[in-house]
DNA sequence: CTGAAAGCGCTAACAA
DNA sequence: TTGTTAGCGCTTTCAG
């Protein structure tokens, strides 16, 4: 089933009839109806393959993210879909679970595709990736974080900075032997920064975190509630007074885990997670949290790649930093007797 | 950057490039070499519109599914991914919101990329999507659902039998006095055929749902949480034994709630949710549910298109009804004293 | 093992 | 307002 089928279904040449599926140039109404009336009733549908070699015009964008799975990116996808909705443009997804070498097989897999851009979570690629990113003359729009260095664009926030505001929080509102959890995923760049930025306010404080607990795999509210329970246990003699967890899930987990066993939230210990999950809205205390802004990143991000697209020679390189607003919550709260 | 440029660069034909590039063919080892080498230098990137439009293949599946951010979709896309991994296939999802003329337009867009397979998600579609999904000429594998009447393949449970199954469990249980809790989706039909199939058996039983609640938008959890409330108030009088919810993280929500109040559960108040999502894992209790075998649906359906792909002739109209398993938890227990 | 010619289904550019 | 011509960048096919 193919343009020319059209054509001679409705007697007009296949250039007209291309311009009538498109509403492109002026097709006299008669024209028109008869072409639409064909298409209709063989029931045609476009080449888009075809259509875009000849324009070299893909109203793709190509999305990579490192998951799926775990609340945060869905969300940034309704963001990126709500600003793509009002174009022409598309968005497609590409997984990477975490893995460099696999964000290089997507991303090249992505390209060949020839998008109108690229919307890619994070600034860390394979120095091969990063010369696909860079060689491939479109818009580049690198999401949720701004420590480092864009290729082109990025939009974001700055995880050292949100690592450092939660650290300064739970000093001044008193807390003193800190314990973190998180997860085992060296390759989490955006969780490391935060931690570094984290403990170097800490160390600034002359603290350190006294212990520590990983996790990977699993239900992360699960998790959480074990870690908690270990982390609790190990330290007893000399009890922790504040966790603070990698994301919210875990922290959810912990929360549980704590009113379960009658301690004092956040009297006796304080809590406190990351991303501001919809989720948390329905724990029995709400929960101190960081706002990630994900749907804003993912509009943002979208917006870039919209103007880039109608306007290819404006706006290289723009960066965008959000500002993550922190919420105490229930569970960090000034104490009445800092040390 | 095209083939002709890594031919020019190479010193060798451009179909001989082609054939290095596709590992198609034989090739000398020397040539092969070169070949490789000036691609690498170029930083070439294939042209895959190019190539699919020649070779008339494309290895893409279309997923078509209604929701990114409810859990249940991000697990059946794990199974169809870990399943296409093993081949040259990459799905494509698109995203529907549960608007018919949304699914519609996707499906369009999809198909008009020509991919190798489609993966959708129920068996309720427009006129118009059915029309093109017959006409396709590709595999078709409508999942999730089986009650009802697939265009080609179909992988998915029966809702109407895991509602009347839970039903029966509840019923069995002695428990009388039942609510509903739900969304306020119409368009959710697996939502319905359980809701169908419970009040079936409920019927046979002499028995009717005694109130209900619905919600939309917003934190399900939270959600859960206040229709709990809601339906628990104005029943006070004649209070309700059991709580059956259209998904587990409202559910959640209603047994968070039932913990904080105090109330006995399952003692005064039986609960069960629907999905058996990891999430369920790390609360206080273990609730009640059945599994919507999620990731199971995603690798059967990708493992049926990869062999129809394989093989165009064979397994058109395949079924394959998958039983979800119930899980009665600490929710859901037999009564002392049935009435 | 390598190359030349033809064409996939559509659209840009120009002509009528 | 409509039609004609010439490709888009690759692969198929056939010839060497």
């Amino acid at each position: 089933m193919t343009l020319r089928d059209v054509s001679e279904a409705s007697g007009v040449s296949e250039m007209t009839v291309s311009r009538v599926l498109r509403n492109r140039g002026d097709v006299s109404e008669a024209t028109r109806t008869k072409v639409l009336e064909a298409a209709r009733e063989l029931g045609y549908v476009p080449n888009k393959i075809a259509g875009a070699l000849a324009s070299s015009r893909v109203n793709l964008v190509a999305v990579i993210i490192p998951s799926m799975s775990n609340m945060v990116f869905p969300e940034v996808m309704t963001g990126i879909t709500e600003i793509l909705d009002e174009t022409e443009l598309q968005p497609v997804v590409g997984v990477t679970h975490y893995k460099p070498e696999r964000e290089e097989a997507v991303l090249y897999q992505m390209l060949s595709w020839r998008p109108s851009g690229v919307i890619i979570a994070g600034l860390e690629h394979t120095e091969a990736a990063k010369a696909m990113l860079g060689a491939a003359g479109i818009p580049i729009v690198e999401i949720m974080d701004t420590d480092g260095e864009p290729v082109d664009s990025a939009v974001g926030i700055s995880h050292r900075r949100a690592g450092r505001k939660m650290a300064r929080e739970i000093i001044d509102s008193g807390y003193r032997r800190i314990g973190f959890l998180g997860t085992k995923m060296p390759l989490d760049h955006r969780a490391r920064k935060r931690f570094e930025g984290f403990t170097e306010v800490l160390a600034k404080a002359g603290l350190e975190i006294v212990d520590s607990e990983f996790y990977s795999g699993g239900s992360a509210l699960a998790k959480g509630r074990e870690m908690t329970e270990a982390i609790l246990k190990r330290n007893e003699e000399e009890p922790l007074d504040f966790l603070y967890y990698s994301n919210d899930m875990i922290a959810a987990g912990g929360l549980l885990y704590c009113l379960d066993k009658g301690i004092d939230v956040p009297g006796e210990i304080g809590l406190a997670g990351f991303n501001r999950i919809e989720f948390i809205d329905g724990l029995p205390r709400r929960l101190a949290t960081m706002d990630s802004c994900r749907i804003e990143i993912g509009r943002a991000a979208a917006r870039i790649i919209a103007q880039r697209v109608e306007n290819p020679q404006e706006g290289m390189g723009e960066v965008i930093t959000l500002e993550p607003s922190i919420e105490l919550g229930d569970t960090l709260k000034r104490r009445k007797k800092p040390l």
